[in-house]
DNA sequence: TACGGTTTGCTACTTAAGTAGCACTTGTAT
DNA sequence: ATACAAGTGCTACTTAAGTAGCAAACCGTA
């Protein structure tokens, strides 16, 4: 990335607010933003782990980027992780150096800062403080994870869509944030179901009053049901 | 730990052998082992994250922990990872700070280490070298949740089961490992099913020829068929 | 405004996972 | 040796998840 061009300026900008680069030496930062480059991503475009553009590492700037893997026998899909602003992506690759099964689809048009995974590597090898940041964020991302596996193996499909629901919905504002506007197909990969299982269910909390849908567009009317349809599962 | 100690050059020989241990200055290594304390632990006794004995940092020395999850409203458990010598647990809430929802079980009779967790975070912020051995293994952990995760959500039962077996036969000695003398309830803990469904798909792949099984030890007898199994699900 | 692709809503059907219950076996402690 | 707890094997039953297929609604755009 060329010093000082536009480019530039709205990399180290967001770098600086970045809770995992904040920390880091200006001058540091800036010599890393120079390997950087800013790439724009369409929506819906996706990138398969066995391709060739995939050895690289990103920080998001602006938009969503899902992060998913296939069953190779069924071909369902199944999301991990939606990332936004502020995540960085694949870390995991580029701290064991082992490939990753995993795939990635832009929700939004995106923007990224992009850097091939060995420059990553050897500049977190030389600039070991800002592995004082990436510990707490991995940390973070794996108690997530693990949540989202508890959920998702031991609920049925109904308690899950409930729980990604609430999970979601933004306290103050009380509305949906991340996943309002996605279809009913990403949905079922959020929560490992299909298209029909979860719209039958989404019909089923509209007529309880607990949630509205548009085309597109969920919204949430009645939380402390949706909270209590999650405590009791049994009760119905 | 007193100096000099048997137990002290115990845990002494253990860390300077350890993956995440082994690079730190002996002198820093002595300081550390100092705070810890040995601690052995009756097969299934049982560690509830509510209990006030929780907040310590761990480091397995001898024999094996399960690290699970309970639902609060089907009440079945899922676990999460069956940690063994040379993992440490629980590094997560260690990290990030905040309480983990998550419990633990001794699956035998078990020696740790042991030392308070602020303690150890103190430590970690001193001795940031261990960062870099730290981080690939929490990233190795990450991976093996996500295809905890992927495995568990997408496939029926008899392919998680099956997945289940395969991931843990030992590739020499054609044997499996870790989980070959859990119970059936353990196994459907591990696949979030339960007892009655396992043992179901058990006595079908004793059928096929494909396992063995005793009370309370699994033979694997054609790995072929058992990954043939994972791959054609649908051709059955 | 007409077209095509995507998304949604719904019905009917199939199947596998979960549940309950019980008898039998095995290991361990007394 | 006996009693008891834990683990296993099995049957019958219930229910919810997945599948297939279709029509209507919606959106962008030609």
């Amino acid at each position: 990335m060329i010093i000082d061009s536009s480019e530039y300026i709205y990399g180290l900008d967001c770098l600086k607010k970045h809770p995992i680069f904040k920390r880091v030496d200006e001058e540091d930062l800036k010599s890393l933003l120079r390997e950087f480059t800013l790439v724009k991503w369409n929506k819906n475009q996706e990138f398969i782990h066995s391709a060739e553009n995939y050895r690289n590492f990103h920080v998001i700037i602006k938009g969503r980027v899902k992060m998913y893997q296939t069953d190779p026998v069924s071909l369902r899909e199944f999301t991990l992780f939606i990332l936004t602003k502020k995540d960085v992506f694949d870390i995991v690759a580029v701290l064991d150096g082992n490939k990753h099964t995993t795939d990635f689809k832009a929700l939004d048009d995106v923007d990224v800062l992009c850097i091939p995974m060995d420059k990553a590597r050897q500049w977190i090898d030389k600039h070991t403080e800002i592995n004082k940041a990436l510990l707490p964020y991995l940390a973070h991302k794996m108690r997530m994870l693990e949540i989202n596996l508890t959920d998702n193996v031991l609920s049925d499909i109904p308690t899950r869509l409930a729980k990604l629901i609430l999970h979601n919905v933004d306290q103050s504002s009380k509305k949906l944030k991340l996943i309002n506007d996605l279809s009913h197909d990403e949905l079922a990969s959020l929560i490992g179901s299909t298209r029909a299982v979860v719209n039958r269910h989404l019909q089923s909390l509209k007529q309880d009053g607990i949630i509205d849908t548009k085309r597109k567009l969920t919204q949430v009317k009645n939380i402390k049901a949706l909270i209590h349809k999650i405590e009791n599962r049994f009760a119905q």
